[in-house]
DNA sequence: CATGAATGAGGCTTCATTCAT
DNA sequence: GATGAATGAAGCCTCATTCAT
């Protein structure tokens, strides 16, 4: 057993996320990632059909990735609506603040052909309990039985609750802003002010 | 006056922005914006120096006719910090409800490499007294003076503005929901509630 | 009658030698050659048939320069076959010295399809009595019949003439060295040396 | 040991001097250059960089073949100054009547910016003292030792020795004249009395 | 006559993908 | 399995030439 066994894969899955987060689709060609991942580049082809199917695998590896982070012990354990809110909100926050190339691929793959697809096959698919999906329906859906969270379709909530964080983390790292942790905090204070009753 | 005018800018500019919105960047090659504008490949090189130029060119085109729509006169005369912020907010979603090729454009340009080098070219001049930016940047400066609005740095005013906009259209464009007039009322009234004092 | 009337002509053809001569055929688009000679792209083309046609007569404008410069007065008096050729190898290289973008010119055309055709051309038109081929192979000739120079055909004697000529004409043009009148006076005796009996 | 080994390269060399020497830097396009050596188009730019490495690549492959050429055992064998001339002299010739399409290639590439551009590279490295160049160096700095050959700066040498040679390769080449062993022999004899004290 | 906007064939180069080793 | 040389479709861009003004 060697250093490197099958984790070729995720070596050349991380490879091509830093090399995509850092010069877009355009600037990374299959033989970057290969070189950058030290692998051959056929070896990419071992284990993605094609490239199309390696991006779409980055965003799935993510994704894992942050539910992980989001939905920990910390946030299993009861506590209020908001808190609850503030956890995911200021952990997403706070994951992208610490995985900066994580934001950056998310943010290209998203708004992009390859994102459109990606979320038509998650609606497709039937609105599942479980996944980061799953948690915050329940958090938003509880909220509004509870008559803490303004009554308003899940997508608004969503975006209500996201929509600034991923447009603050995009002038952070642009480097138009720096955040700190007490603006990070009053940032996601101020969504649950848009989502509140 | 003939056929030809110079406004095969005009088309090439518009047929861009089509192909680069329904297709993405990799979806629009030259010869298909030229074919689409009816005009002849080497044209759109008489107008922008490389295809990069053009992609700018557009967002730069795409900009001045968002201002035009957001500062109208409706705007000019005087209202509270936040009717003329329901205006701005309200006015920015409802153009992109009318204009949802002009959306996906600026979608994919801001999210990409195209879109930092853009705005770090902002940053770098001046902060313009003008223009949305400058209109924007007054709008909240005098809301914080008068205690209306919360005292937080401008981009994250920003972002809880028009993050939540940008978020809840593209779920409406890729069909997640469905906005009518309502719910782009509550959207943009829970967004001042984000950032009222 | 203003500056410009038909001299346009001579303008392109000027404009296109130097381009030429400057960057190669590679760096004379017709664009620029129109540009430098400050007439419209499509004057080029009442002048001459296609850019093919201008090269060609660019060469034959030139032609007639440097013969004119060659068969001067000086040169019709009469004098030994050595002061003959002394006078015309000499007065090419001063020729080249004075005029370095016709010597460019020359060189890249004379090394290039344009070339090979345009000597053709000349060899299957009757060997002319007249001009520069003409006057050169009388003195030869001459010269042979007196038993001053070598009995070779004209063809090797001309190169012996004009080889060294062009070669250190090149050189000097590069700058790997820097003729003065003593050193242009040395290499054209050399070259006597080179073909007299 | 297959079809395909990585003389692959050898074949894009040669059939892009040939090309090049039969119908000039116009007339060979990368798709030619690739379809006459049975190769891909893409293949080209696994062994060089862009079109001007590929065309500096030949003119360096032939240096060599030309080196190996002028200066065998033969050479090396102790002579006279004009002994060690006429072989070199003689044997360039010989060269390139047995390689026209070297010659032709040669005659465009040095007559034009790739040209300049390779000899000022040599210049810049010193004055090296092996290959040709040195070879000839040490030649002519002998015989002006010696007082058999005219004192004259080595550029100027250089032009009375190769500049005929040159030249009457193209007019050869061209059909302007028929050179058999004789007059070959004569040429390069008179180039040594051109350049011999 | 002169102009230069318009054109599109054709040149250079990249890169996803294959396949022999 | 892993590799990377080979491939050629396809993208970007240039430029000779035309033609309406």
């Amino acid at each position: 057993m060697k250093i490197t066994k099958a984790d070729k894969k995720a070596a050349v899955i991380r490879a091509a996320l830093e090399l995509i987060a850092e010069r877009g689709f355009h600037g990374a060609p299959a033989a970057n990632i290969a070189a950058r991942a030290r692998v051959g580049v056929g070896t990419i082809y071992r284990y993605f059909e094609n490239k199309d199917a390696l991006i779409v695998g980055i965003m799935h590896d993510l994704e894992a990735r942050v539910a992980a982070r989001l939905f920990d012990e910390a946030y299993l354990k009861d506590g209020t609506a908001r808190e609850r809110f503030l956890h995911i909100s200021g952990g997403l926050l706070n994951y992208y603040m610490d995985n900066p190339l994580d934001f950056r691929f998310v943010e290209q793959f998203m708004n992009s052909p390859y994102g459109a697809a990606f979320c038509r096959d998650k609606i497709f698919g039937e609105p599942s309990t479980e996944g980061v999906a799953g948690a915050l329906r329940r958090l938003f859906e509880d909220g509004m039985d509870g008559g803490l969270v303004k009554p308003l379709p899940l997508p608004v909530l969503f975006s209500l609750s996201f929509g600034p964080v991923m447009f603050i983390m995009r002038d952070h790292i642009l480097g138009l802003i720096t955040l700190d942790e007490p603006l990070m905090d009053a940032t996601v204070k101020a969504c649950w002010d848009a989502i509140k009753a």
